[in-house]
Order: structure tokens, then sequence, then C-alpha cells
DNA sequence: CTGAAAGCGCTAACAT
DNA sequence: ATGTTAGCGCTTTCAG
């Protein structure tokens, strides 16, 4: 003995209440010309039967999905949830949905993503785009009608706005600061040369090493703990040892800083450390890593901004993107300075 | 000169590749009966046009979503951002999509999110409780035609099924550690006592404390860095100083352990630390953290099985739930040692 | 102030 | 093998 349709109808609730549908709809969106006896009728019918309009049935009327999609590499990665906190809230606050959607850096599985949103209609979307220079991407997100934002990696060529840290600027200064403290011999270690802000980071680090007439020395091949210590036993055991180590990414950070401390090299005594992209605890362990810490709040804010900004313009002037906001972001890091990279860890210790 | 719907729809190709609509609609879902000279033309105008079927009509014929919810205090929170990346997975391996909505643990956004996800007739969808104890939401999901899995915190006095820690006995085994080690005065460090999980690992703690006929110290105002630094300074400047902490979420172990450091109190010899949740850097700091480590990724896999499994087998056979698993799971926590806690840190390190 | 009816894009009988 | 057609639940003219 079960129902047919799990949920209950509108022209349910028109039965129930003894009045047409148009009644119901009406009650339903902001009530406009109804007798209060109807009105109360019709609340109390739509509470019995504990009604909720079918969201299907209005996206079909025409009617915005109020959603928005997010495609990501990564949700347990901080920097994105964070991200996702943050759009998240901003869409709230504009009676908006987020579906999120993770690629794992994966070019398919991006084009999927982005296939499944626009299938669910969704009114935009923000993306930080597994490949900046996919020619397929490009022309995938050029087709759809629905305004979209990229965060933290641009889509080469192509007229979607983009959010992004200043990755080069922000390596430049972080290697600069490291020589001038002195270090002669710095490495950069790293994985993932595909992305768009590894690069950027690694142009910036080589720029400031080659300016200061120093060495490039590139190590590609961290990707876990694992490769990290077998890299630096590697170099500690050789000739020619590091005297400070960059590294492009929070997670190597902490592999590094593991494995040095592991194998009792001392920071920054023996070797400096410097890390991109800031953490939890990164200012409470000795020492403190100084580290280029990145606007991910910002990021997030101005990428929700600029999305809505076009959604909600494009709802009120039929697509005429007047007086929107640059296209192109591109946000500021900022060096954190702690005790790894050898300067006085006094102020260490902040968040 | 705009177009006046965005997306171009099944009849459009219909029409273009000259063939009817249902002909379209074969070659969209699994092709059968079509003719390959037809479904050529037809797939190549469905190419010319990028057409993508609307899932609002799908949806509206009766189908299925093909989506689920995840109702989380915050996506932030590296535990749920776990959770949420486990779900996901599994989720697209099934073909499904995830719409994750934060409620910031109240219930009355929590209300709101389980109402906007029915109105877009998800599948069903797993939900952490901002309150355990709620009737409101006991009987708001009770009216749901759909599966739904409690996670992290049960719904009390309800059929929903819900996947947890033993939050109790993992509190009650790191108390008695701390007792094994000889502590007379622990102190157990908290905020939010409205939380299922908090008021569990509480009643773990004074359970074993009062077993071994010690006193309670209960602190329940800790809720970010400088109410754990007043608090222990508080503590330490009285008389009779705890000679351990217990803290029962990883943001207040981390705020306490940088307090304690900064304060220049030694762990563990003045102090002891135990926390519950473990962190990353958890075993990197010196000393390494001891905590009660919970099984996130089986806490996420478990309860998106619950839920797929309902949802397929509903679908398969008119809702008769037959042979699924218990209801109520609940996961084992594991004593993570490393130094805070007073045991040698030679096994320290491990994430 | 209220109701009847058309139609959004799609699928699924039912025809042919 | 393919086309015709009737709705799914809702909003929205257009009439009363």
């Amino acid at each position: 003995m079960r129902k047919k349709s799990k949920h209950p109808t509108l022209s349910e609730v028109a039965k129930r209440a003894g009045v047409g549908t148009t009644t119901v709809s009406r009650v339903i969106n902001g009530v406009e010309h109804v007798e209060p006896a109807t009105l109360a009728r019709v609340e109390e019918a739509i509470k019995e039967l504990g009604y909720l309009p079918n969201q299907a049935a209005r996206v079909l009327k025409g009617h915005s999905a109020r959603t928005i999609g997010f495609v990501i590499p990564s949700i347990a990665d901080s920097f994105f949830s964070n991200c996702a906190e943050v759009l998240q809230s901003i869409a709230r606050s504009h009676d908006y949905l987020v579906i999120v959607l993770t690629t794992q850096n994966d070019v398919n599985t991006e084009r999927d993503a982005v296939n499944i949103l626009t299938q669910h209609r969704v009114d935009g979307f923000v993306i930080a785009p597994a490949d900046s220079e996919s020619e397929a991407l490009r022309s995938l997100l050029a087709r759809l009608p629905v305004p979209i934002v990229a965060l933290d990696r641009p889509v080469a060529g192509s007229a979607v706005p983009s959010v992004v840290a200043n990755n080069f600027a922000g390596a430049q200064h972080a290697t600069q600061h490291l020589i001038k403290h002195g270090y002669k011999r710095i490495v950069c270690l790293t994985g993932e040369l595909n992305l768009y802000t590894i690069r950027e980071r690694v142009r910036g680090y080589c720029d400031a090493v080659e300016s200061a007439g120093l060495e490039t020395v590139l190590e590609t091949s961290i990707h876990d703990y694992e490769s990290a210590e077998r890299v630096i036993k590697k170099m500690f055991h050789g000739r020619n040892p590091p005297d400070a180590i960059f590294t492009l990414k929070n997670s190597t950070t902490m592999d590094t800083f593991e494995a040095l401390q592991r194998q009792g090299i001392s920071i920054p005594k023996t070797v400096a450390l410097l890390g991109y992209d800031d953490f939890q605890l990164a200012g409470t362990v000795r020492p403190g890593i100084t580290v280029v810490q990145q606007p991910i709040y910002e990021l997030g804010h101005v990428a929700a901004q600029l999305l809505f900004q076009r959604l909600l313009s494009s709802t009120a002037n039929g697509g005429a993107a007047a007086g929107l906001s640059p296209q192109q972001v591109q946000l500021k890091t900022r060096l954190i300075r702690r005790g790894s990279c050898g300067c006085s860890s006094a102020r260490a210790g902040q968040f």
C-alpha cells in the first residue's frame, strides 16, 4: 500500500483545498490577490500534505534552477574546500545552491563534469581548470550560454574571466628572500609540472635565481612523503648539498619538513626551508615555517562576486553585460616570515 | 540578435536531422533499433547544436535526478571535507551527483537545507544532524520519501540509519590511557556541548575518571585560541594545576598545544596532552601529539554504501528494503600514541 | 479574486 | 525502424 508518486503535487494541494491550481501557485510564490480565507485553506492543505514544489517543473517552465556548479580537482584539499565554503555562503546569500564536482585534474572527468552541470541547467559555474592550455576546454566553455569564472588557474586565450593569485611574483619574491639571506644553492622541490600554478611558481623561482647569477636546481619528482625523503637523502649525501629548499605546495612542504627532521638535518642551520601556500601549524612547528600565503578567502570571494554579477545582470538586462568588474583578476600573495628561512622567529606562531 | 532559449532542445535536433523526436530520444538513451544512417544524421545534428538533454524535463517525466544531497556543518572542516570526498567518489561511480549544503550546526539552516534538497527531488541524502535530539528534524525526515543516512551523529529515536564513531569508548580509552600513565588531575577542554559527539566524549571522559576515583574537571568554554590560552593561564597560575589535558576536538588540541608552547609549559613533563581527532602534523610537532583517531574514510564509505544500497534496492524492487545492512553502524576509534601523553615517542611521526 | 488551459523538454505507449 | 501524441508538475496568459 505505497503511495504512487512519492511527493505530493500542486494539483493535489488544489484539490484538497478546493481551489484551482493557479491559486495554489499564487500562494506559493509571493501572495498576490488571494483572499485571506482561501489563503488559509491553501496553506493548511500545503502543511497537511507536506507539499514542496517540484523544482524540475519550475525549471522546465523556464525558470532558473538557482544552482551553480563548482568544478575543482579535489574537495579534500584545504585550499579548495575553503574556497567552496566561501562560494557556498555567498551562493546561499543569493538563494542559490552549489553542486560540487571533482576532477582529480583529469581532463576527461572535467569535461564530463561540465556537461553534467549543463544538463542540470545550472545558472553558471566556477571552475579550476585541470589544464589551462586545453583547447578542448576552451571551446567547450565557449559554447555554454551561462556565465563561467575560472578560479586559481585561467583558461588561456579565452574570454572566461579568471581570479588567480600571482604565482609568479609570489615565488619570485620568496626566492629573492632566500637569496637575500645569502643562500647560494637553492633547490626547488615540486611535482605536477602540468599545472598552471606550479609552472608559474617555477618560472618565478627560476627568474629570481637566474637574475642573481645562481644555478637553478629543479627537482620535479616529489609526489608524497617517500619521494620527498628519497630526494632529500640523495641531496644531502651527495656532493654540493643545498643550503635552502623552496617547496611549491603545502603537502610537499610538510613532507620535506618531516623528512629533514627525521634525518636530523637542522632547519635553518643546515638548510633553510620556505614553502608555497600556508597551512595549519606552519607557525607552531619548530622552527615555524616561512611560507608564501595565498589570499584563499579573497580568491573564493572575488570569483563568487564575478559570477553573481554576471548572473544577476544577465537576468536583469537580457544578457548585455554592462559595467562588470575586470575580467582577469590577479591577487597578491604575502610572504609570512617565520623561522625556517633564517629570519628571527620572534613573530612566529601566527596562523 | 540573441537566441531565445539558450540551450538547444531535442525537437530542434530532430528537425535538423529530419527525424522525429522519438528517434533522437532513442539515440540519446542507449541506441535500440536505429538505422545506422539515421543514427549518424542524428548524432551529427547533436554535435552541431551542442545539444545536451535537459535534466529537468527528464526528472519531470518521472526519472531520477541521479543526485544526492550532503548536509554538513561546514565544508572547510577537514573531517567533513574528507567525508565529502569519499561520498563524491562513490556517488560518481554510481553516476550520481552530490549537492553539498552547510548548516553551521544551525537547526533552521538545516531545515531549509533539507527542504531545498527535497524540492530538487534528490534521490536521497546523507546528513550530519546539528542536533541529534531534535524532534523537529526527526519528524521532518520521517515524512521524506527518499532514503536518508545520518553521519557522525545519529537521529535519536528515529528509523534513520546512522554511521557514527564510538565517541564514548574512544574518549573512555583515551582517558584510561592517561590514568595508566599515573596522572591524577586530568582536565577536559571543550566547547559546543550541544553536539552529540562532544557529549558522548564527555561521557566517556567522566566515566573513566570517576571509575578511577579521580575528580572530573570539565572546562566547556573553549572556542578559539584566545579562550584556550586564557583557560590554560588561569589553570597553571592557580593552585592545583592539571597534570594532563584531554581536548575534545582537533582545533582545541592545536590551540592548546600552541598555548602551552608559548607559555613555556613543557609537554609531557609538566602536563600531558591527548586530543580527540587526528590531524596533519600531529606526528610532526615536538612532541608528537597522542590522539584518538577516527575512521573518517570508513565513516564516509559506509554511509555512502548504506545510502546507495537503499537507493538501488528501492529502484529495483519498489521500495521493499530487503536484506539491507544494519541500520545503526558504530565504528571503532584508534588511540595513536605519540609523545605528548608521556609514551616514548619512538614511533612518532606517522600521519 | 479565481479558474481553465496551454506549454516548457522530454519519454513512452501506441501507431504505422 | 520511426513518427505521433499524451502527459510529468508547474507557471502564466486570458477569461470570467
